[in-house]
DNA sequence: AAATAAAACGATAATGATTATCATTCTCAT
DNA sequence: ATGAGAATGATAATCATTATCGTTTTATTT
């Protein structure tokens, strides 16, 4: 699997250069199952360039997030958690039980944002929805015990 | 306006002790208009008691948070804001124009929980919701020049 | 290919929010 | 009033993130 994403071209037109480790980053990031906080990416990143500083990391997902090209949400009351840009919005359960981090969308979701534009002249840019609680399975085993 | 929260109770019945600090503190936030984070908090805190200490607030907000007597949330990336926990779930809207936070509250959140459960099996606990925009006079600030 | 100026890097210091520590002070049941 | 445990104030420690700075890359121009 290689670097399909647009983010190299971005960069390019938007006069950044494609380094290395932007490069490895952006890969990191599509290539991986689930979410990233700053922490695994680096440690990730350290892997495969042993010399890359945790300054870079920041750096270069600060770059993103301002061209668009990952998303960032804040899932913990602590961590960031980023992932490549996509165009469907789904929003994230985090079980409280397991740490499991489930992805959704619900056409109620859209709506919400609608409304909140009709009714009080909103305009949205950013929507990020945080919910906890407990999974299918974490739920029976509370039941059980 | 006195001090009107079943706070003071809650923290007796759970064997804590009710401190010239807490109720305070308690007080600061029901009577707060608006959102308080723990800088703004600490603020007025020493206004009242110039001893009182940072940690006290830190601390204490925790216990609230513990015993929900309060509630929390994260309405930027940085900072979070406190509200006496109330009965109806409103959620907040920011606008980055001016800062100014709005409540609302819709039925299309409530649907969007319960089809969470629904499909997912997921059983929510806690939710907060995340807009973050233009209110309808920063919209038209920005129309207009 | 060598020279160049701007951009990005690595290492690390600095910052800002939050938590932990600890000696002292309160709280409240006795 | 007294004493044991809880809470406080002051401050050090921690953790995530940002800023600084000297060096190295980058892409362009000779």
């Amino acid at each position: 699997m290689k670097n399909k994403i647009n983010g190299n071209d971005t960069l390019k037109k938007k006069g950044y250069f494609l380094t290395a480790q932007r490069r490895l980053l952006l890969d990191l990031i599509q290539n991986s199952e689930g979410h990233l906080d700053v922490k695994e990416l680096y440690r990730r990143a350290v892997e495969k360039d042993r010399s890359i500083s945790q300054a870079t990391v920041y750096r270069n997902l600060n770059l993103f997030k301002e061209l668009k090209l990952v998303d960032e949400m804040r899932l913990d009351g602590i961590r960031c958690y980023y992932e490549i840009k996509s165009t469907s919005n789904h929003q994230h359960l985090i079980c409280q039980g397991c740490g499991k981090i489930l992805e959704f969308q619900s056409p109620h979701f859209d709506k919400l944002i609608e409304a909140v534009n009709q009714e009080y002249g909103f305009l949205v840019t950013k929507a990020e929805l945080y919910l906890e609680g407990s999974c299918g399975e974490c739920k029976d085993k509370a039941n059980n015990s």
